[in-house]
DNA sequence: TTTATAAAATTAACACTGCAAATTTACTGA
DNA sequence: TCAGTAAATTTGCAGTGTTAATTTTATAAA
């Protein structure tokens, strides 16, 4: 039957039109103003509708984890193209790390803070985004230890280091306004960056 | 007139059950199930009462933050007396630390996940926050320096990177279960905690 | 084309939430 | 005792996530 086929195709098409509106509100008004009924109107069904598709709205909501990892990952790319590889390259992914993250707090909110259901593939996105700054950087680790400017078991302790320095910096300022200006802010990254790089 | 200050007693101990009744949601039911009606029924009032002495639940449950980090503090105090001063000691107080936010997880909560409500003492209880750990250290960093450990400017590079990767861990931890066991946890904390005061 | 059936989408409802206005209760000073 | 005030409560609103019952739509068979 083609009949099934037909059906998973329409299905996938629908599930992408609430993911793809949840997308908006997330890089938009953020995680807070998500609802429901904001995504069902915005996607062009009534809201229960919503439950056709997802178990519930946590489930539908992480589903835009992977995507946004993909777009950021790809800005960072870009922007990074040019450095030279090693210490200079994960200087740059860091900066466009904290960039992207600053630009999206919703975002952010969705990585970092916003509860999952617990059931469902809810170990398998923690550990998705756990990762994800350490796959970022994990070529140039591997580039600095084959060029002898880190041990290996030295290297790994650093990239842990950059990433949960990096997370609690972004914690602070985006969810306690700490440090109280943008500038203090780069500054305080740059000289952490510095220190664990050094 | 004696009266007012008969008033102010009877209003400071009514909104003193109201925060007491709190604190002991938060840790023990934690944030997520805290709610107006929750504490009311606790504190024994009707939940429309709390708003004759608060301006709205955000603002009670930040009242909370002192009083708990009175209590880690001197916690931690106890537990670290006996060491010796200096990188010993600041080991100890960041172990004590991670055990305090690790046992109430909705004490974290609070404390970095929690919105808080954009006016009133907004700024002043996050920046309590963003300087509790450091607090909590500086006298240790400090011996550190009079005994010529650490220069001034290194210190302070490295209570920051302390502070951050300490909350960046807690975070992971608690929030997105990564690691997914305590052991590797506190091995991280460990090698991460030496690393920084190497 | 019409009819029976299955699927998809919607409406209505529930149990919550924070919060505010109106109303009742309790208390204090004359 | 009575009036005025402060405190506490009841009532109500607008919002949330979620589920069940219902209606609408699309599909397959006759």
């Amino acid at each position: 039957m083609l009949t099934e086929e037909k059906k998973e195709i329409q299905e996938q098409r629908t599930k992408g039109y609430f993911i793809q509106a949840a997308k908006e509100i997330l890089k938009g008004e953020g995680i807070r103003l998500i609802s429901v009924r904001n995504i069902a109107d915005r996607a062009g069904y009534s809201y229960a509708t919503l439950y056709n598709y997802f178990k519930d709205l946590k489930d539908l909501i992480f589903l835009c984890v992977k995507d946004f990892q993909d777009e950021c990952e790809i800005t960072i790319k870009e922007e990074t193209e040019t450095r030279a590889r090693g210490k200079e390259k994960i200087e740059g992914i860091t900066q466009g790390y904290l960039k992207y993250f600053i630009q999206y707090p919703g975002i952010f909110d969705l990585f970092f803070l916003e509860r999952m259901s617990e059931i469902g593939s809810k170990q398998k996105t923690s550990e998705l985004i756990y990762t994800f700054f350490d796959r970022l950087c994990q070529e140039e680790w591997d580039f600095c230890v084959s060029k002898g400017i880190f041990q290996a078991d030295e290297a790994e302790s650093r990239k842990v280091e950059l990433k949960l320095m990096v997370t609690g910096l972004l914690l602070f300022y985006n969810n306690r306004r700490q440090p109280a200006n943008f500038e203090d802010f780069m500054n305080i990254a740059k000289n952490q960056l510095a220190f664990i790089l050094r």
